[in-house]
DNA sequence: GCTTTCGTACTACGACCGTCGTAGAAAGGG
DNA sequence: CCCTTTCTACGACGGTCGTAGTACGAAAGC
């Protein structure tokens, strides 16, 4: 399988990723600070270097080289990304039917009240889009 | 990272897994049949019969050699397998956090009314089943 | 019996993934 | 100016993944 050009960031990509949305722009060794302080993630500076220049290369990150420390900048945001990752993930797992990865959610028994509480919101809300399109 | 020993299976192994717990027991002939059937899926015979027996080593699958046709049968159960497959999504993809993948999955618009029903209430007898808890 | 078909075993390969080692440029301190 | 630190660039490696070619033996057909 060729693999497609544009899938799901892999699994470091990610973890990466995540620091860039919540910090901002910053430079490897940015990165890599707060990559080892999250549980007990040792990793080479190199490494996280690597990963960065990687990324640049699948356009997930643009690199500001002005300045020695080059600084990094999340070019993907992060909702469209992590609905992407759901979204291959259901067709994987579930051929495509969400109905069956909610079940394994719900009863997992891993959701607190305010998980629900914010869920039944997104429910209401996406009737309510819907109703609007009906009503076109 | 020296890849865990027990993680889940992959896409292709996933396919295969699958087809095994619709059909049960199957050759690999059989399960290329079933394979080549669905979604234009053009696959070699050697290519899974050599999936087959890898999973074979990963005990995924057990095999009844006694016939010249290997006989191959799922030996992992769906639910358990599908549900790990979710625990590990949500840890990678979420933090270990499935509300954010729930909001997802609903503003994806792929829920019909009926699934959003059952949402509905399957968060309700969650909330009484906890509601029962704290009352012990 | 001889040949064609069918099955498994073995090997390989290209891609990607995560991880680094090392080399060399650049900056800064003394 | 030289030395040390701090960058980036480049390349490599061990692993997995998916795919398949080839070899060879066993069974089946004629």
């Amino acid at each position: 399988m060729t693999r497609e050009n544009s899938r799901t960031p892999t699994e470091a990509e990610l973890r990466i990723l995540k620091v860039l949305w919540r910090k901002g722009p910053a430079t490897a060794r940015g990165v890599l600070e707060i990559l080892e302080d999250q549980a007990g993630g040792k990793v080479g500076y190199t490494t996280v270097l690597k990963m960065l220049q990687i990324m640049e290369k699948k356009e997930l990150v643009s690199v500001d080289r002005s300045e020695r420390s080059h600084v990094y900048s999340p070019r993907v945001a992060e909702t469209p990304t992590l609905r992407q990752a759901v979204s291959e993930f259901v067709d994987r797992t579930f051929g495509g039917d969400p109905a069956g990865l909610l079940v394994h959610l719900v009863r997992d028994g891993r959701l607190d009240e305010r998980s629900l509480e914010e869920l039944e919101r997104s429910i209401e809300l996406l009737r309510r889009s819907e109703e609007e399109q009906e009503d076109r």
